[in-house]
DNA sequence: TAAATTATGATTGTCATAATCAATTTTTGG
DNA sequence: CCAAAAATTGATTATGACAATCATAATTTA
């Protein structure tokens, strides 16, 4: 059995009372006061409230979450997944990011990744659809920030949609930075989704250099959608974990790749 | 004179370290023997990171924030001007909206606390350039979310551009609730700002109805630029603070006035 | 290099928390 | 409607996180 209905009534309550806060922050005290109840119990419910990924709990009390939870909970967690990997070739791909350039960020953890190693660089501008990416670069002022729009995806938190190739064929950037699911070194590289992989079309096809982004294991691993043939690309940014026949293939392949 | 070079340096790193955990959290001890310094220090550091906006401090530890908090932080303070009345009134609007509707929402505090009360609503399409209520709506499954995009306004929080007309004139939607800095009863409904303007225009252009949601306080207040005349609006919710004689010009005027 | 500023770690008192348990309330199933 | 089961509640207790303070050490400034 789960919850009585008086007790979430009242965390809807508890809910309400925080929405009237200045901070969006209220203590325990302050809670079992208003609802005259004891300490431990609104403890309770906060701890139910937060594991519904409603609030977060902080010394004393707790705060509204400002901005939507759960999502974010998933993409932080699944960003954790080869993390170390990922931030050494975002590191050095920023590298090749130059100050005044015009940069399209595509989706995925790696980029988000990449967009928070921005900061510093001047005068850029990013067009991106990725949620986490808009939220990262929103508040620095340095950076100009273009999204496509579309409807949004809450799994990739992202947006898609028809226009998207309409968008960007009225764009000229100077970098891609482009993600994907599988790199298959002569074949092309690949997206799982169709909706995705149309997006990342759109996307390379605006830009002057195409820099793709991935772990080794992406490395002949399974996607179906071809969204990038080899020649296109600028220049693979990649671990050095891949066996050594597959480096050897990719350094006489028919684009440059660096090993991070 | 600020912090030394040293504490800065570790300030940073303590940010590093927090991104290559899974849950971007630590405890107060970890980061103690991670930094071989005692819990004072840290909790010294972590204190100063929190002012900067960088962390959310939590029980025993620290929480990266997945969020931009800095922008969210302003506009959940915002938002807090007027809140009860805010509230009431954005709790009878969110009854005039039916369900399988499709709603233009309006950038703003105000349409923001009404899209934290559209959950419940059945398959509800919300077109929108608010950042805040994407983030709010993003995480609903029964809600359809639709962004025009265009460049990011860090100031506002939201979307414009000039692809935004061209967007809402391919719309046709059931409501748009609309915000405003001024309503002048015979003459129509304003924003401070030109670009917000447009955007109004666009919006109301591409809706069969227009709600408007202000406070009292914006009856008569100051605004430039108008978006809306009086024969469009469909209804304008409000609270039962303005003078007497305001409200009867209100209830004698072009369109219907409901006081919450 | 010396003075001023800042940072650090230890100590202390205060307070939040988690765990446990008995009493009470609510829900379930007949 | 009633009895049994489940869940909720508040009191208690042990743990430990926190802020304030101060003397010492390190860093920055002139």
């Amino acid at each position: 059995m789960g919850e009585s209905s008086k007790k979430l009534q009242r965390q809807d309550q508890i809910m309400q009372s925080l929405e009237f806060r200045a901070q969006m922050t209220a203590t325990v005290q302050e809670l079992a006061a208003e609802f005259s109840l004891s300490p431990a119990t609104i403890r309770r419910d906060l701890e139910k409230l937060e594991t519904k990924g409603r609030i977060v709990r902080v010394m004393g009390g707790v705060r509204l979450l400002p901005m939507y939870p759960v999502v974010a909970r998933n993409f932080a967690e699944r960003s954790s997944i080869n993390l170390s990997e990922k931030k050494r070739i975002v590191e050095k791909a920023v590298e090749y990011i130059p100050d005044n350039s015009v940069v399209i960020l595509d989706n995925g953890t790696t980029s988000w990744l990449l967009s928070k190693r921005l900061k510093g660089k001047k005068n850029l501008t990013v067009i991106t659809s990725s949620l986490p990416i808009v939220e990262t670069l929103g508040k620095d002022n340095d950076i100009r920030l273009i999204m496509p729009g579309g409807v949004f995806r809450q799994r990739n938190l992202d947006f898609t949609g028809s226009r998207i190739t309409e968008f960007f064929a009225g764009i000229c950037a100077d970098i891609a930075v482009m993600t994907c699911d599988s790199i298959l070194p002569a074949k092309g590289v690949y997206k799982i989704d169709q909706t995705s992989a149309i997006l990342g079309q759109a996307m390379t096809g605006a830009a002057r250099q195409v820099f793709v982004v991935a772990a080794h294991t992406k490395i002949g691993a399974y996607g179906t959608f071809r969204f990038l043939t080899p020649e296109k690309i600028s220049i693979l940014f990649t671990d050095s974990g891949a066996p050594h026949n597959v480096k050897e293939q990719l350094k006489t392949g028919a684009f440059k790749t660096i090993f991070c």
